[in-house]
RNA sequence: GGGCCCGUGGCCUAGCAUGGAUCAAGGCGUCGGCCUUCGGAGCCGGAGAACAGGGGUUCAAAUCCCCUCGGGCCCA
C-alpha cells in the first residue's frame, strides 16, 4: 500500500508538471536513502535532455502530501533518485490489527477463479522416491499452494506410467529371473524393487541380451488391459504406489487425482487424436528411409530431417505418443473418455481420485483446464516442446496455456559420492535410479530426523519420546524442503548429505525456531494477562520498523512469487522475514517493556509475524510447530 | 555437428525480467564478542578485496548484445 501510494503520488506530479506519462520503477534502496526510491528521474532524463537530479527535484516540489498519508517524507537525493521514507506509525496503525491472526491474512486475487492444474511428482511405480524427485514434489506443491492462495481454481495431478519399460523391467524379474515377490523383513515394497530388483535387472541385461526381447514381450502384452501380465502389472504398481504416497504425505504433498498411463493407452483418447492429427497432416507415415514404417511428427524449429517417432514400425507407441493425448485432455482439446472413482482418503482429509474406464462416475474437475502446468526436470524440455508444438496445430493459445516447469537435476556433492561408495571422482555424480545411484527419499529424512532428535531430546529432556519424535519429523522435513525450494530452478541442487544435516543458517529449522520464539512470546503473555493490543501504537525502534516493512511487502512478494511460478522467491522471503524477527528479539525486549504502549505495539507485531510467517510456511509446504 | 542451461569472496547461493546511489547482499567456514534479561537451532562485529575472460551498446553494465573459455543437459 505504501507502494502504490508512492507510485500515485509521483504520477500526480508528472501530470501537474507537463511531463509525459512514463514507466517507471520504486525498489528498496539502501536502508540511509530511505525506504522506497523511485528512478522516474532517470527515464525521463532521456527524453527531455536534462539533468536527472533536477527533474527529481521539480517533481519532489511539485508532490502534496494529504493528510494520514503513508509517506513521512521525500526528497530528490544525487544522482536522481526520489526517496521516499514511509511513516511507520501510520503503517503499523493500518496493518498490524489486520494480521493479528493467520486467518487474517487474506489471499489475493490474481487469478480470479480460473481452473488451472498442476501435474507433479509422476514418479515411475516401480521404486521409491529418490531426493530427486523431492524436488519435484517440493516444487510442484508449493506452486499449488501458491496459485490456490492467489484464488486460482487449482487441482493437483500425478501421472503413473504403469505400463513403460521401467515397470517392465521389474516385472521381468519377478515373472522370468525369480525375484521373490515379498519384500524381506522389514523393507517397505517400493524400497525392494527399486533398490533390488530393478537395479539387479539392469545389471543382467548386459549379460543376458536375451532378456531384452523378454521385456519387449512384456511390453506388448501390457498394451492388452485383459492379458495376464496387465492384471499382475496393476497388482505390482498399485501396491508400489501406494508406498509412495505415503513418502508423498510423509513430505507434506496432496493430490487430486491420478492418471494412470495404461488408460490412456487402453482409452479412445490416442485414436481421436491421432485420426485428427493425421487428417490436419500434422502427422505422417514414413514411406521409406530409416524410418521407414513409423509414423513421425514433424516440428518445427527442430533442425532439418530431424523427426520423431509417435508409433513404431512394430505398432507400439512411444513415449511421446502416449504424453500428447493427456496433454490435450489436461486443456480440453479431446473430450474426457474416463470415470472416476475415490482412490484413497489422504491424511489432509481429502479424497485422492484416480481415473478409470470401467466404472465410477463422470467429473468435470480435472479435465480441460485454462491452464495446465508440469512440473519435470530439464531434461524433458525437448519432448514437452514437441508436444506443445503439435497442439499448437490443434488449437490456438496452447502457447500460453501449457506451461512445462522445469527445474534442474539433483546431484551428490563428490564427498557424498565417495561416502555412499558411489564414484570416487572429483566430480558431481548425477543420480541414476537404474544404476543405483540415488538416496532414498525416506531413508534421508530418516537421516535429519535422527540428527534432529538428539537435538531436540537435549532440549527438551521432560518431553516424552513420541512428543520429541513428532517435532524431530517435522524438523527433517522442513530441512529437506527448504534446502530444495530455496535456490534457482535452473540451478542444479548438489546435495552434500553433511552440509544438509545442518540446522543452522539459512535453513528450514532457523525458520522454525523463528516462530517458536514467536509462540513462547505470545504464550507468556497470555499467561501473565499482559494486554495485547492497543490504539497508540508506537514504533520507536529501528529493529521494530524493520520488522514492520518485512511484514508489509508479504503480498508483494506472493504476487511475484505466483507471477513467476518462483517458490525460491517466497523461501527467501521466509527467512529475511524471521531474520528481521530475530533482529527484533534480541533488541526488542516485550514482556521486560516498561511503557505499555510500546509493549502492547510490540506484542502486535510479534502476533502480526507469527501470522504471517504461518501463512508463508503454508504456502511453501513447510511443517509448523508451536514447540521445538 | 545442432539446441538449451549454468559460471558472483575458500565453499554454497541472492541480485539479472524492468541497466543507475563512494559498502554488490546472505549463508557455510574462519576470528572475536553477547547467557542474574521473552529459548544461544539465536544476535552483534572482524577478516576475506570476487560478478569466468574479451569486445560492444550507454552519461551509467553483475544486469542488455556478440565472441571465447570452462561445466552440465538434450538431440544428431
Amino acid at each position: 500500500m505504501f507502494k502504490s501510494e508512492a507510485k500515485s503520488v509521483v504520477e500526480d506530479a508528472l501530470k501537474e508538471l507537463n511531463y509525459s506519462k512514463v514507466d517507471f520503477n520504486l525498489s528498496e534502496p539502501p536502508e540511509e536513502h530511505g525506504d522506497l526510491a523511485a528512478n522516474v528521474a532517470f527515464t525521463l532524463a532521456k527524453n527531455l535532455r536534462s539533468q536527472p537530479l533536477k527533474i527529481a527535484e521539480d517533481i519532489v516540489g511539485s508532490i502534496h502530501l494529504s493528510r494520514g498519508s503513508l509517506i513521512e517524507s521525500l526528497t530528490a537525493d544525487p544522482p536522481g533518485y526520489i526517496n521516499f521514507r514511509v511513516n511507520y506509525s501510520t503503517l503499523a496503525e493500518r496493518l498490524l490489527p489486520n494480521i493479528q491472526s493467520v486467518e487474517q491474512v487474506k489471499p489475493i486475487d490474481i487469478g480470479g477463479g480460473v481452473k488451472v492444474t498442476v501435474e507433479h511428482t509422476s514418479v515411475n511405480p516401480n521404486k521409491a522416491l529418490h531426493i530427486g524427485h523431492l524436488r519435484n514434489l517440493a516444487i510442484g506443491d508449493a506452486i499449488y499452494r501458491m496459485l490456490k492462495h492467489s484464488n486460482y481454481n487449482v487441482k493437483v495431478l500425478n501421472y503413473i506410467d504403469d505400463s513403460g519399460a521401467q515397470v517392465a523391467d521389474i516385472l521381468l524379474g519377478f515373472l522370468h529371473l525369480n525375484f521373490p515377490i515379498e519384500a524381506p523383513e522389514g523393507v517397505k515394497f517400493d524400497h525392494y524393487c527399486g533398490d533390488v530388483v530393478y537395479v539387479k535387472v539392469n545389471e543382467m541385461y548386459e549379460q543376458n541380451p536375451n532378456l531384452v526381447e523378454k521385456r519387449r514381450q512384456i511390453l506388448k502384452e501390457l498394451e492388452d488391459p485383459s492379458s495376464k501380465v496387465s492384471d499382475f502389472a496393476k497388482k505390482i504398481t498399485s501396491r508400489i504406489l501406494r508406498e509412495q504416497l505415503q513418502t508423498c504425505w510423509r513430505f507434506g504433498a496432496r493430490y487430486d487425482c491420478l492418471n494412470f498411463e495404461s488408460q490412456i493407452v487402453h482409452s479412445s483418447l490416442w485414436d481421436t487424436l491421432f485420426k485428427e492429427l493425421r487428417g490436419r497432416g500434422v502427422i505422417k507415415f514414413a514411406e521409406e528411409g530409416r524410418l521407414k514404417g513409423c509414423w513421425i511428427v514433424e516440428v518445427e524449429g527442430e533442425e532439418e530431417g530431424e523427426e520423431k517417432v509417435l508409433v513404431r514400425a512394430d505398432g507400439t507407441a512411444t513415449y511421446v505418443a502416449k504424453d500428447i493425448p493427456y496433454a490435450a485432455w489436461k486443456i480440453g482439446l479431446v473430450e474426457d473418455p474416463f470415470n472416476y472413482i475415490e482412490y484413497v482418503k489422504q491424511p489432509d482429509g481429502t479424497t485422492l481420485w484416480a481415473t478409470d474406464l470401467t466404472k465410477g462416475s463422470k467429473k468435470t474437475d480435472f479435465y480441460g483446464a485454462e491452464k495446465t502446468i508440469v512440473v519435470i526436470d530439464v531434461r524433458q524440455s525437448r519432448l514437452q516442446r514437441i508436444i506443445k508444438e503439435v497442439l499448437s496445430q490443434l488449437s490456438e493459445g496452447v502457447e500460453d496455456r501449457y506451461v512445462h516447469l522445469a527445474y534442474a537435476v539433483v546431484s551428490l556433492s563428490p564427498q557424498t559420492a565417495k561416502e555412499m561408495g558411489f564414484s570416487e571422482e572429483e566430480r558431481l555424480l548425477h543420480l541414476s535410479g537404474r544404476k543405483g545411484i540415488y538416496l532414498n527419499a525416506d531413508d534421508m529424512l530418516d537421516a535429519l530426523k535422527k540428527k534432529a532428535l538428539e537435538e531436540t531430546v537435549k532440549r527438551n529432556p521432560n518431553e516424552s519420546v513420541e512428543w520429541c519424535e513428532e517435532v524431530s519429523e517435522s524438523i527433517a522435513v522442513a530441512a529437506l524442503k527448504f534446502d530444495l525450494l530455496k535456490q534457482d530452478l535452473d540451478k542444479i541442487v548438489v546435495f552434500d548429505l553433511n552440509r544438509s544435516l545442518k540446522l543452522e543458517g539459512d535453513t528450514g529449522p532457523y525458520i522454525l525456531y523463528s516462530y517458536v520464539r514467536a509462540c513462547r512470546i505470545l504464550e507468556k503473555a497470555s499467561e501473565e494477562g499482559v494486554d495485547a493490543s492497543t490504539k497508540n501504537l508506537h514504533i520507536t525502534q529501528l529493529s521494530e520498523k524493520r520488522l514492520l516493512k518485512e511484514l508489509s511487502k508479504f503480498d508483494l512478494v506472493v504476487e511475484e512469487a505466483t507471477r513467476s511460478l518462483s517458490p525460491k522467491t517466497l523461501a527467501r522471503y521466509a527467512i529475511q522475514l524471521s531474520t528481521a524477527f530475530n533482529n527484533f528479539y534480541e533488541s526488542s525486549p516485550v514482556l521486560g517493556c516498561s511503557d505499555s504502549d510500546v509493549r502492547a505495539t510490540r506484542l502486535m507485531l510479534v502476533k502480526g509475524f507469527r501470522s504471517v510467517l504461518n501463512k508463508t510456511m503454508e504456502l511453501l509446504g513447510l511443517p509448523i510447530v508451536e514447540r521445538m
